[in-house]
RNA sequence: GCCAGCAUAGCUCAGUCGGUAGAGCAGCUCACUCGUAAUGAGCAGGUCAACGGUUCGAAUCCGUUUGCUGGCUCCA
């Protein structure tokens, strides 16, 4: 065995150490902050605790709450603890697992009684002893055998499962802190004195193992931080995010509603909404024209025959309205889906290879039986409008049009400001229809699209939809949970199911790929994104209202109605509040409705036939003529190219 | 659908121990005619989500239903 080690640091500096040494001595040999700040170490990608002798060189760092990875153990290890304090105070209580997640961690408890928002504090109030009594993590290997029948006297039947799923060349490893000790992979923060703030967030119900045919465990959210102001600035960022809920704003901005008699997810877009998707929409559609798209209306409901040919009535059902019957046995379905429509329009004539790619487009409403649960705002509702299309193509353009439709998407999503995207490929799962071979050739197509686009993207392997493998790009809303708006999926069940082809070049009916895709997803849940993502500050181009003009008192009512009259005729969308409030009042109204710009008139300007412009971000600009004023707030409002 | 919490005026929220409903904003009326984020006064506004129960008496306690919120599962 070697008696030094050569450790690369992430600044590419080789160090020498005797082997052995621990993480923990490296960390102090560099400098006390860092032998403070250190958590754990990584060596040649393994994480391991600080006091593990180290006997292998390679690439080593010291991770701390700076990292992802430090965050995640800092946040592992109060989980930890958290179990320890609910153990002691209800000792019935199994535990089942508990780790790190993006925003803190969790544990899943089995206990008959719900826990209350006051047992929450009760637990805090533990937790903060178990710290103060200090708490040291202590790692140990054990037999498989041993590890089971200790957690099997415990009545742990969560940690017996989960040891016997663990491969047989794994270790078997415990960390004991205090009086618990639980199955754990490791590593742990040193030391939980570490933990000078944490906050238990919420409580949720979640099956064990994610399945609902399991039990139903209680799920306790919290977060952790070294420093008490980390924690403060945390719980502050949280208020804010709240104050860019799409569901605030949008009644504060009178934009849409959403009504008990009504039905649950079905959404009244109001005019401040409408004049919005308009405008989204009318970029949609002249984008896509420009694309080589071709327009389509369908209908939106369809007989239950055709839902049968779909397959929809066999897999989809759970999802979709009830049937309507009508006396002469007729049953027709609303539409879950706009497919079905655009297939029968590929089909009114023979294809050529010479016609495709064919690509149609539609903004297509949509109704879907969600789960009464799973209902959010407008990021998740029963009524909906997709911005969906189909794409026909020969197997030879599947790449060209796939890497168009991904640039595609990016584009328009950029445009609306959006650049910070969780993307996703999905791939083949178990069970699927369509030949491995058209799998492997449209998986492939997908990856190279992305791969040519350079951005970092997730594979979910076995994550696509038994139909074919898909492309998901999420955003996130203010709380940063991730909500998928653009979706690019092949579709190997329906061009089979319908017999769809085309005549190729040499005479033989063949299958053309399918590609189902909507960009923005659904209007909806695009306009739930945008209005958390602008938090209601909606540029120029997308401002329902793009200026008030605001005469500072009746006297000049007359001269802001000539000054709206000519805004309004130069197409910009411009209104008038000369209501005998007083100035103060009505600038402060148009504030807080969010609105671009103010032109304040009184004496100076109507002398002058100038305004004084006011902007929403940056305060009073000052006056100048009312062509200047159309000439900037035009500019400003164009739409993206 | 499942777990937990919540539901009072258009909005935001008070309402103690069970004793019969309150504020601010918004709305309406009047006065004020105003220079860059709230002028003043007055008026009106409620089957306390719905239904059932306990009680002399229920916004308040209990049950059911509906809706919403945070999760789980599912998904645009």
């Amino acid at each position: 065995m070697a008696t030094e080690i050569e450790l690369i640091f992430p600044d590419g500096n080789p160090v020498f150490y005797p082997a052995g040494i621990t993480g923990k001595e490296i960390a102090e040999s560099i400098g006390p902050g860092l032998a403070k700040a250190a958590l754990a170490v990584e060596i040649n990608g393994e994480k391991t605790d600080l006091d593990t002798p180290i006997a292998e060189s390679g690439d080593f760092r010291v991770l701390t709450f700076d990292d992802d990875e430090g965050k995640r153990i800092f946040w592992h290890s109060t989980s930890h603890i958290m179990a320890e304090a609910v153990r002691a105070l209800f000792p019935d209580t199994k535990i089942a697992i508990g780790p790190a997640i993006d925003q803190g961690f969790y544990y899943d408890f089995d206990r008959d009684e719900p826990f209350t928002p006051d047992d929450l504090d009760a637990i805090e109030k533990k937790m903060t002893e178990l710290i103060a009594e200090g708490r040291v993590f202590e790692r140990r290997e054990v037999k498989r055998k041993e590890a089971i029948e200790r957690f099997e006297k415990e009545g742990e039947i969560y940690k017996v499962e989960l040891i016997g799923e663990i491969p047989a060349g794994e270790k078997v490893i415990l960390y004991t802190s205090g009086e618990f000790t639980d199955l754990c992979r490791g590593p742990h923060i040193p030391d939980a004195s570490r933990i000078k703030a944490f906050k238990l967030l919420s409580i949720a119900g979640a099956y064990w193992r994610g399945d609902e045919n399991e039990k139903m465990l209680q799920r306790i959210y919290g977060i952790s931080f070294p420093k008490r102001s980390m924690l403060d600035d945390y719980l502050e960022k949280l208020e804010e995010a709240k104050a860019r809920d799409h569901r605030k704003i949008g009644k504060e901005l009178d934009l849409f509603s959403i009504h008990e008699d009504i039905g649950p997810g079905l959404v009244l877009w109001h005019p401040n909404g409408a004049i919005i998707r308009d405008l989204i929409e009318d970029y949609w559609r002249r984008r896509h024209r420009q694309e080589g798209y071709l327009p389509v209306y369908t209908p939106h409901v369809g007989r239950a025959q055709l839902w049968e040919t779909s397959g929809h009535l066999g897999f989809y059902t759970e999802n979709m309205y009830p049937p309507m019957e009508f006396e002469d046995g007729g049953i027709y379905y609303v539409r879950p889906m706009n497919c079905p429509f655009h297939i029968a329009i590929y089909k009114t004539r023979i294809r050529s290879y010479r016609d495709l790619p064919i690509l149609y487009s539609e903004m297509g409403a949509d109704y879907r039986y969600e789960r009464s649960g799973v209902l959010h705002g407008l990021l998740r509702v029963r009524g909906f409008t997709m911005d969906d299309a189909h794409i026909f193509c020969t197997p030879e353009q599947i790449l060209d049009e796939v890497m168009k439709v991904y640039g595609f998407s990016l584009e328009i999503l950029r445009s609306f400001g959006f650049e910070d995207f969780g993307i996703y490929l999905s791939t083949k799962p178990e069970k699927c229809v369509g030949e491995a071979e058209r799998w492997e050739q449209a998986t492939d197509a997908l990856r190279q699209a992305l791969d040519k686009m350079g951005l970092p993207y997730k594979v979910d392997k076995g994550g696509g939809a038994f139909y074919g493998p898909k492309i998901d790009i999420k955003v996130k809303d203010a709380l940063g949970r991730e909500w998928q708006t653009t979706t690019i999926q092949f579709d190997f069940n329906e061009p089979e199911r319908f017999d769809i082809t085309y005549i190729d070049e040499d005479g033989q009916k063949k299958r053309p790929y399918m590609v189902h895709r909507a960009l923005l997803g659904s209007l909806e849940r695009f306009f739930a994104c945008l209005i958390e993502h602008y938090a209601g500050n909606f540029p120029m181009w997308l401002a329902p209202t793009q200026v008030v003009v605001v005469p500072v008192s009746d006297k000049f009512s007359d001269y802001g109605k000539s000054v709206h009259k000519k805004l309004v005729s130069s197409g910009i969308r411009a209104r008038l509040d000369d209501r005998p409030e007083t100035i103060g009042y009505r600038i402060r109204e148009a504030e807080t409705a969010k609105i671009p710009y103010m032109v304040i008139v009184g004496e100076r300007e109507a002398n002058s036939d100038t305004g004084s412009l006011r902007s929403h971000a940056h305060g009073d600009l000052g006056s100048m003529s009312i062509e200047e004023i159309i000439t900037r707030l035009t500019d400003e409002g164009k739409p993206p190219a």
